[in-house]
RNA sequence: UCGGGGAUAGUUUAACCGGCAGAACGCCUGGCUUUGGACCAGGUGGUUGAGGUUCAAAUCCUCAUCCCCGAGCCA
């Protein structure tokens, strides 16, 4: 028996089982997901909540498909759910389950309690069996075909199994009471006809139980004592209690959760793949997409996501959490791990003029100012080179610390630059920047102990190379996308500028040899994660997350 | 209208049996800096409301208010 430090409510409600020896100290969880979509950053919180439970008490973790709804389900999305639980890090072991492995055992079950008066098989149709079940306030009525006799009844289940009826036909109902106020009570329907094909099973049956006859029960089978579900499943409760009591089989607990919302994001699965069907996203594993696909794609990493789950904390309010939160717990961990390098996202040529031509320089540069074991690297400079189109002002306001006209910078790990001379086209753009170099600052610093208020990232020109790089907004432009004028979808604040793809960018040399997956921080831009679009010679980078920026912080302050 | 849940800084949460309302994110200052990053220091800001019990209430009691879920042969 442990009792941990609770760090929610739940741990709370272990520590009192715990106490009480009501599971005999066991902990066991599982996460039940349906195979009908991709999982999302919301199931993330769950399957860090089931699998970190079970962890923190040195329990067993199960996963188990709940694919009861063979219209609804597809193997694609049993495969992605494994690699997105697994990539997350929970550990199964070999746990690995499906409901449909309980389909014979939860058909004898119902035969059993057939036998015992407690359910029936019930011939009214789906419109018939709303009308009888009453409404919120007023309370339902028995079905005509409620008192059947346990023989009857029987027959026609067994007629269900062996595919005598069409779908729609009828319906095995529990017997319990059509005037409960809990809607859930009325006679809930336990099996449904299905003449459709299971991604597991196959043929084989063409009656599929329902949630409510099949959870529970697979919580039995498997010994789990803390069954952890979202709100909206509480007034459930009874009901998996009920089934679980009236076959006289072992009872797990149920708790429910608050599931966490995100600002900027839809979450739901009917939305989410709205979004994919209609075009609006690239696919499920779309970066700006908040699916386990998306976010890996971005660049994100399962610490990140486990920790902002962590800090974000269970309850039972509802909630939406400020994806800021968010973004700190990606930034802080890459932070820590990603190396540096640096890519020039919109260039502008910089001669130097007083540096000879035709000559290279390997200068030194650290991988990872958080991690010196991550060593340096040699980056080529030379005459020419790219900057940042950003770092310059031809005519600076007062808070500009980059290069301006006449003004000295530093370049990283090279050299103090000053600008003497600005090209432009007809038009009056800006084409090139005429620069000294000061051959005495060598690797960035000043002997005389000169200083600069800036340092500017760079790639030589003639080493750079190009690649395109894919910058992210927020898919939607408002904190809550259902906040939507009269009569308009939750598409209506899909973001326009959400994708912006940069080409010809400049990167340096020691990226050429990336691999989709690895993750960079580009110095003073943000994270970035090399996409599977890449090829040989032309690499595409997705931006993860922009680096803190107080200097966009101060002009959006004056805009 | 019936049943079930919920309400603590801008956001998400903590506070055991009633005992100084604490943290993270955000925001604001300042320091430091070869990333306007990171880091360091400081600051702003809260118990839905009204009564009651008590030496003492976020916590207990009463009455309100507001929010969420529920009438699939979905999960």
């Amino acid at each position: 028996m442990t009792t941990e430090t609770p760090t929610n409510f739940i741990h709370q409600i272990i520590n009192e089982h715990n106490e009480s020896g009501r599971f005999e100290g066991r902990v066991h969880t599982r996460f039940p997901p349906e195979p009908n979509g991709y999982l999302h950053i919301g199931h993330a919180k769950s399957i860090g909540l089931n699998y970190g439970t079970a962890v923190k008490y040195g329990g067993k973790f199960n996963l188990r498909f709940d694919d009861t709804n063979p219209t609804k389900e597809e193997q694609e999305y049993i495969d992605s759910i494994i690699e997105d639980v697994r990539w997350l890090g929970a550990d199964w072991e070999d746990r690995l389950f499906y409901a449909s492995d309980y389909f014979q055992q939860l058909y004898e079950w119902a035969v059993q309690l057939i036998r015992d008066g407690k359910a029936y098989v019930d011939h009214l149709t789906a419109e018939e069996i709303r009308e009888y079940r009453g409404t919120l306030t007023k309370p339902g009525k028995n079905s005509p075909y409620r008192d059947r006799s346990v023989e009857e009844n029987l027959d026609l289940f067994q007629r269900m199994k062996d595919g005598e009826f069409e779908d729609g036909t009828c319906v095995l109902r529990a017997r319990i009471d059509m005037e409960s106020p809990n809607l859930n009570m009325r006679d809930p329907v336990m099996y449904r006809i299905l003449h459709t094909d299971h991604p597991r099973t196959g043929s084989a049956w063409c009656i599929y139980p329902m949630y409510d006859w099949t959870h529970g029960q697979s919580d039995s089978i498997e010994g789990i004592t803390h069954s952890i579900c979202t709100l909206e499943f509480e007034d459930h409760r009874p009901l998996y209690e009920w089934c679980i009591e009236n076959l006289g089989i072992y009872a797990p607990q149920q708790i429910e959760f608050a599931r966490g919302n995100l600002t900027y994001t839809v979450m739901s699965k009917r939305r989410l793949i709205q979004l994919v069907r209609d075009g609006h996203v690239r696919g499920w594993d779309d970066p700006r997409m908040p699916t386990i696909a998306g976010y890996r794609r971005r660049g994100y990493t399962p610490e990140a996501i486990n920790d902002f789950w962590d800090r974000a904390g269970v309850a039972k309010a509802n909630s939406t959490i400020e994806i800021e939160m968010l973004e700190h717990s990606i930034r802080q961990d890459l932070n820590q791990r990603a190396l540096r390098r640096m890519a020039v996202l919109d260039p502008i040529k910089v001669v130097l003029v007083n540096y000879p031509e035709g000559q290279t320089e390997e200068l030194d540069a650290i991988n990872n100012p958080e991690d010196e074991s991550a060593g340096t690297r040699k980056v080529p400079f030379s005459r020419e080179l790219y900057i940042e189109r950003e770092d310059f002002m031809e005519d600076p306001p007062k808070k500009f610390f980059r290069l301006a006209p006449g003004r000295e910078v530093r370049l990283r790990y090279a050299y103090f630059i000053t600008c003497t001379d600005v090209i432009k086209d007809a038009d009056g753009e800006i084409m090139e920047l005429r620069c000294t170099y000061d051959p005495a600052t060598r690797g960035g610093d000043a002997p005389d102990g000169r200083r600069v208020k800036a340092t500017l990232h760079w790639v030589s020109a003639d080493h750079a190379v190009d690649a395109e790089v894919r910058m992210y907004e927020h898919l939607f432009s408002v904190p809550n996308p259902y906040d939507v004028p009269e009569g308009e979808e939750f598409t209506y604040h899909l973001n326009p500028n959400s994708l912006t793809i940069l080409s010809g960018c400049k990167i340096e040399p020691s990226l050429a040899d990336a691999k989709p997956g690895d993750r960079f921080q580009f110095e003073r831009q943000g994270y970035f994660c090399m996409d599977p679009d890449s090829a040989d010679g032309a690499p595409v980078f997705n931006q993860t997350v922009s680096l803190r920026d107080t200097w966009a912080k101060i002009q959006n302050q004056k805009a």
